[in-house]
DNA sequence: CTTGGCACTCGGGAACACGGAGTGCTAGAC
DNA sequence: GTCTAGCACTCCGTGTTCCCGAGTGCCAAG
């Protein structure tokens, strides 16, 4: 059905729409790329990928642009991952060293892909799920309200202020400390609420009031953002793109932690770590962008995912080597911390 | 030079241009605002505003628009801050009230004025250099490597892992945390430098090492980020209006904290918690967009800024009225935790 | 000083023509 | 059977013209 130049002209069509944004015609694309046919024979190839839903035109008379099917199978049979240039490679291994702390690392990372990729960056935090406490922190503030801060060793660090029910002296408050630090540390997040369980009827009555709530506040903290927050950067790059669904929706949606959240994680499969490529119909929401995501995380341990989101009508190969180098990057750079 | 009359055809331009987009002329001004006068006299009026600069007309025969200096008359003399109606303060209490931390505090903060104005709403971080120290933790995480843990009055929390240049007991860590505290507790963020400054000699000469490269740190800490974090929110309200500048512009300067910042900061008059408007080509940058800003923090404690940003063409006592109401409630919300 | 009248000016939409790019089809060449 | 050349056809987009209407500026009278 679909012969080797069938799929050839499909690329080049592609190509060249993705370059020109224009629809391309059968002269045009007989030149341009060398397909030693003439254009006549071009067009009996368009009206079989035509018929076949590939592509599609946006008037009689006018050439032929890719559908999203079309996209899809040059995503997926026609093109290669372009790597990056090796200045690249050196930008982002200096930029996303100079990062602090973790807040640091997720908005240089997300800052560098767009820039990189000239489209809009979603970079989702490390995950608490999936990772360990490396400590507690009770610290006293005042006779009747604690600072709890929980360090995990993703580098992340949540924190909530405690209003106690009652007076708790500071030494006690230390004995805490030490007692929970104790019982958790280096136990995954998940498993918290259980480790926790029987706190309370460990330690003297008169404190557990003052545990119960404090406990409350910690598993709250666990469940409340697990993986809610994302961060985009980049939206100036779609002033020039025109989207199908209009600008204001993109923009809503990148504001929506929900909507967001939704479009990048959809996609975790079983290898979490492959590149993911959603094409205008095929997302949730926002048919008409396309969405190029993937994990990031040392190995077998997936933190969170990271991506870019653009139009349907963008050139996936480099959009798609920036996505996987600095997937590559940042999970090197927090494997490191 | 300007009579009354005059100032209530500019006050009705102004009003009408605002909630309809289109040029104003003669008779429609007239007829729905009841001048009592024909519109052959406001015409003339009209003639003499634009002889003034006031107004002006995109072309000949056409209706008549506000120019900037136009809109600061308007801001300055011909209206009132409208106050917010009673189910919008409520709605603005609860909502802020839930938040659990200040990165929340912000984040609800920003996504409510910017739903609440219809525009593009920005909150500057309470800038350490105001706050005091409430605690400074120190936290073993292996034998090489400590957390440092700065926590302000404001609620802010900064953390940093140290690499220490050589194996530091975690007795000797908790010593150290404890001078630290004793040592800064209460202080301004500012006096931290000369408070810190004869503390190595005031320790055992096998500590300086680890303490130098602490406090390095810890410095480094306080002025790198000192009031640089701006977040901002309602990107998708820049979608239908129509800038002078491009929303490319727009878009990026909202992602560029520096200009951002700027744009916020300039006008720290002497009288922070006042309202600061800039109109137009009053902007450093952004001369098509108009500002809307003022400090927030309580009373003499002015902790940072927040404002919305529009098209100059915006509806100023609804916006100066949300901007006043919502600095109000966060310095609120900010003082009382 | 205000008002009604009047001539003037443009902007923008509708109607129209036209050139060009691109297509589909068919008949002939390899 | 597959490719190629030629040809008629179809629209899109652009440029042109025309016209209407909203709005103005000016003037003379109340």
């Amino acid at each position: 059905m679909l012969d080797e130049r069938k799929l050839a002209v499909l690329r080049a069509i592609v190509e060249d729409y993705v370059s020109t944004n224009e629809p391309v015609g059968s002269k045009a694309l007989a030149e341009r790329h060398n397909l030693k046919v003439s254009p006549a024979t071009v067009r009996n190839d368009m009206a079989a990928l035509e018929e076949d839903g590939y592509i599609t035109q946006p008037h009689t008379s006018a050439g032929r642009v890719p559908t999203d099917k079309g996209y899809r199978l040059f995503v997926d049979r026609l093109s290669q991952v372009k790597p990056l240039s090796g200045a690249e490679r050196r930008a982002i291994e200096t930029f996303l060293a100079g990062a602090v702390d973790l807040d640091d690392v997720v908005f240089r990372t997300v800052r560098l892909l767009a820039q990189l990729t000239r489209q809009v960056a979603v970079v989702q935090y490390p995950t608490l799920t999936r990772s360990t406490v490396r400590h507690v922190e009770l610290v006293p503030l005042s006779e009747r309200r604690v600072m709890l801060v929980l360090i995990t060793n993703t580098g992340r660090v949540e924190q909530r202020v405690i209003e106690l029910p009652e007076v708790v002296e500071d030494d006690r408050i230390a004995h805490l400390r030490a007692v929970l630090n104790s019982c958790l540390d280096g136990c995954g997040l998940s498993n918290v609420p259980e480790l926790v369980a029987d706190l309370p009827e460990r330690l003297p009555a008169e404190d557990r009031p003052a545990v119960a709530t404090i406990l409350s506040v910690l598993l709250e903290t666990l469940v409340e953002r697990h993986d809610e927050k994302i961060v985009f950067a980049g939206a100036a790059n779609l002033a020039g793109a025109d989207f199908a669904t209009g600008l204001r929706d993109v923009l809503e949606a990148l504001e929506e932690q929900v909507v967001l959240m939704r479009l990048l994680g959809e996609t975790s499969t079983d290898t979490p770590s492959a590149l993911t490529v959603r094409i205008g119909s095929e997302n949730p929401y926002l048919r008409g962008t396309s969405i190029v995501a993937t994990g990031y995380g040392s190995g077998d341990n997936q933190l969170a995912r990271l991506g870019v989101l653009g139009p349907t009508r963008m050139d996936y190969p480099v959009t798609m080597g920036a996505v996987r180098a600095v997937a590559r990057y940042v999970s090197q750079i927090l494997a490191a911390s």
